[in-house]
DNA sequence: TTAATATATCAATATAATTTGATTAAGGAG
DNA sequence: CTCCTTAATCAAATTATATTGATATATTAA
């Protein structure tokens, strides 16, 4: 008796699960707001995005999470601050060029 | 006594407001497989596609709704029949080539 | 006309994501 | 050490989405 895998679906399916993280994190406008400021600014603390964003800390910090945990943003902490920056590479990857701009300088379109 | 009325900050929220329902449709494994079928099959109508993706009928017009709405597939009635087809030129303004390729058929890259 | 099929929609439920305010942990400054 | 700042996390409440089964509408077929 042969059992069968399917194996192809069964990829499909990861690839599927893999991208609706990320579409799932850039799925809130509060999130692209802060992939925005992020683009402009480069990197940046939390403290200093928390008065552009005008978002309670604890809030700033559970989007920030969603954005890191898909890949789509970087931290790098010193000392008691976090530093966040886009993740240019996954952006470009994901995003088409025209789409990008809104995560680049102004300049670049 | 000057008002002033932030325009680009309108703007802007209204452009990220405008992804983020695209990106909201986009974040969801069953939907982005429904774009699958559509990309290999071309113009589907919904008793077709149930089969394939092993869906109810209401839960499979639910989410085609949701992709029709932010415009990543489009809707042609043919009598009783609704036959829908992905928006090909919807998805290569959001999408990089590489993740395009999901939409497209296998031979495309 | 009657029966069958295709699809959309509705209301109720279930599930998931977000917000809020409080707490915790870890540094740095005095 | 003690106080203050930065940022992460937690539990509870709120809000948004998805699922289910039933029903409605329209078209086709007999």
């Amino acid at each position: 008796m042969d059992i069968k895998i399917p194996l192809e679906d069964v990829s499909l399916d990861s690839v599927f699960e893999k991208y609706e993280a990320k579409f799932k994190a850039l799925a809130d406008k509060k999130r692209l707001h802060i992939m925005n400021i992020l683009t402009i600014n480069g990197s940046m603390c939390v403290c200093d995005i928390e008065p552009i964003i005008g978002m309670t800390q604890s809030k700033l910090s559970y989007h920030l999470k969603i954005l890191l945990d898909a890949g789509l943003i970087e931290k790098e902490t010193k000392g008691t601050w976090s530093y966040y920056q886009v993740n240019q590479k996954e952006l470009n990857a994901l995003l088409s060029e025209q789409l990008c701009c809104i995560f680049k300088p102004p300049g670049c379109c």
